[in-house]
DNA sequence: TGAAATGTTGGGGCG
DNA sequence: ACGCCCCAACATTTC
């Protein structure tokens, strides 16, 4: 491009809005700031896969999202510019072609992304672009937040009061008007190949979920109005769909945790019974904050014992029991049932993500980063911060961590939270002709309710994989390790 | 955001 | 009538 030293001759020099895990239109602050005034916009979203490491759910996800954001820019005449490599070449070859004189993204808080970041922030600054990034992704973000003495939060409930004596600031609107830059040759979403193909195991995914800003507007405005108010009383029991099931959109950021936040604060207005649902559903996003706060403090909790007394834990190289965990086949039937939910719908209902996660690490004492990594490749929520700080947690080597002892039992835990055997009959249908009594334990069940069901175990259900009260011994016993050395 | 083991209490059966 | 034992029911401690 030849640059004419008649600035005003010329449409005034475009600014790139890099779109990251923030796929969305409103609430938005650098598609905000980056459209103000009219600016021509570059918007780009860039496949960098050295730096995000996706999963297979979360692929299929991502290919969704950016078709619908790139149809919701295309209604305001923008188009979404698709390219793949490392992000810096790319956006600096973009500046170049386009004469760019800006580049505003929203902060990501993963440890890769920011060294990306940082060095692109540096490069471009260099070049002479105005580089600006804002927080689209927290309610708090981690420089933010701090103990009376500066350090960082290490334990939720003082996070939590602490940001609740926060201001957290109003959502913005979508930008009213957005002008499209110079015309740039793109890649075709397709060439991202995101999506399954041989074989395609999406189609559970795809009954599930409405990806992209519209359904995650939806999927709240109908948590908000059905389920809010017995959030508290139905949030554990699986069979029923009482959680917000925000957590892929939130992942992607086709809604941003403020507008969640202020949304539920407009929904618990003057109604007590309302307010205590809306403080606890909020509670449970706080967590999402204090989970990123942990990963930006620690960013070796993706594959270090935030507690290092863990180090000394004696974990077991026990795939058998692993390949059954992940097919949902322990045997018992409310973590199967999880299991399968995952695997069928790219989700799992979170009390039975810490059933299924406590079976793993303390029933069968395989390594939390394995069953870590497995969740990571079929959520269709994976989330760095969120994934693995959870995981820590229940095994015990987190922050604020479920001390190591305390075990769940898989069959009271199911007698208590599915009492009906609801959840476990529609995702183990195998099990669905057994009574209430014996479906959460179907090892112990009579002999005749079981050919009533038509079901022999070993045949038709698995025998448990292990005993859980054999398996708890030997947890414990394993537990002394971690003991000794701290 | 457990569960099992152990301890305590009190009502009722029964010699 | 009384003391003894049994064992729910609940509380506390321990892992």
């Amino acid at each position: 491009m030849v640059k004419s030293p008649d600035a005003a001759a010329r449409p005034a020099s475009p600014a790139i809005m890099w779109f990251r895990q923030d796929l969305r239109l409103k609430d938005n602050p650098a598609l905000r700031a980056a459209a103000h005034g009219g600016t021509p916009l570059l918007c780009i979203f860039i496949l960098d896969e050295e730096v995000m490491r996706l999963g297979g759910a979360s692929r299929w996800w991502l290919h969704h999202s950016l078709a619908a954001l790139g149809a919701a820019l295309e209604k305001h005449g923008v188009p979404l510019l698709l390219k793949r490599g490392s992000a810096g070449p790319v956006l600096e070859e973009l500046a170049a072609e386009t004469g760019a004189r800006a580049l505003y993204w929203n902060r990501c808080y993963e440890p890769a992304a920011i060294a990306r970041d940082k060095k692109i922030k540096d490069a471009m600054k260099e070049k002479g672009l105005e580089v600006k990034s804002f927080n689209a992704a927290l309610l708090c973000e981690p420089w933010e937040i701090a103990t009376k003495t500066g350090e960082p939060f290490k334990v939720f409930t003082p996070f939590w009061k602490a940001l609740q004596q926060k201001t957290i600031p109003a959502p913005l609107p979508a930008p009213k008007e957005l002008v499209a830059g110079p015309k740039v040759e793109g890649e075709a979403l397709e060439t991202f190949a995101l999506l399954p193909s041989k074989p395609d195991w999406a189609g559970g995914l795809k009954e599930a979920w409405q990806p992209g800003e519209e359904g995650a507007r939806a999927r709240l405005a109908a948590f908000l109005d059905e389920d809010l108010r017995e959030y508290p009383a139905k949030r554990d029991l699986p069979a029923q769909p009482a959680t917000s099931r925000l957590s892929p959109h939130l992942h992607w950021g086709e809604i941003g945790p403020r507008q969640v936040w202020s949304a539920t604060e407009a929904a618990f207005a003057s109604d007590a019974m309302q307010t205590k649902s809306g403080t606890a559903f909020l509670r449970e996003l706080a967590w999402r904050d204090f989970s990123h706060n942990l990963l930006y403090h620690w960013p070796s909790l993706e594959s270090e014992n935030w507690k290092s007394a863990f180090d000394a834990f004696p974990w077991v190289k026990d795939e058998k029991g692993f390949k059954a965990w992940c097919a949902g086949k322990t045997g018992y039937p409310i973590v199967d049932a999880g299991m399968r939910e995952l695997w069928h719908t790219g989700w799992m209902h979170n009390r039975v993500r810490m059933i299924a996660a406590s079976f793993l690490i303390k029933d069968l004492l395989v390594h939390w980063k394995e069953g870590a990594d497995w969740f990571w490749d079929t959520l269709a929520d994976a989330d760095l911060a969120n994934n693995y700080a959870s995981w820590q947690w229940v095994a015990g080597s987190g922050a604020d961590a479920s001390p190591y002892f305390r075990i769940f039992n898989p069959v009271l835990q199911s007698e208590k939270f599915d009492p009906k055997g609801a959840y476990i009959r529609k995702w183990v249908p195998e099990l669905a002709g057994l009574d209430d009594k014996h479906i959460h334990r179907p090892w112990e069940a009579p002999e005749a309710a079981l050919e009533k069901a038509g079901i022999k175990i070993g045949r038709d259900y698995p025998a448990p994989v292990v005993d859980h009260f054999e398996a708890r011994d030997r947890a414990l016993e394993a537990y002394q390790a971690v003991k000794r050395v701290s």
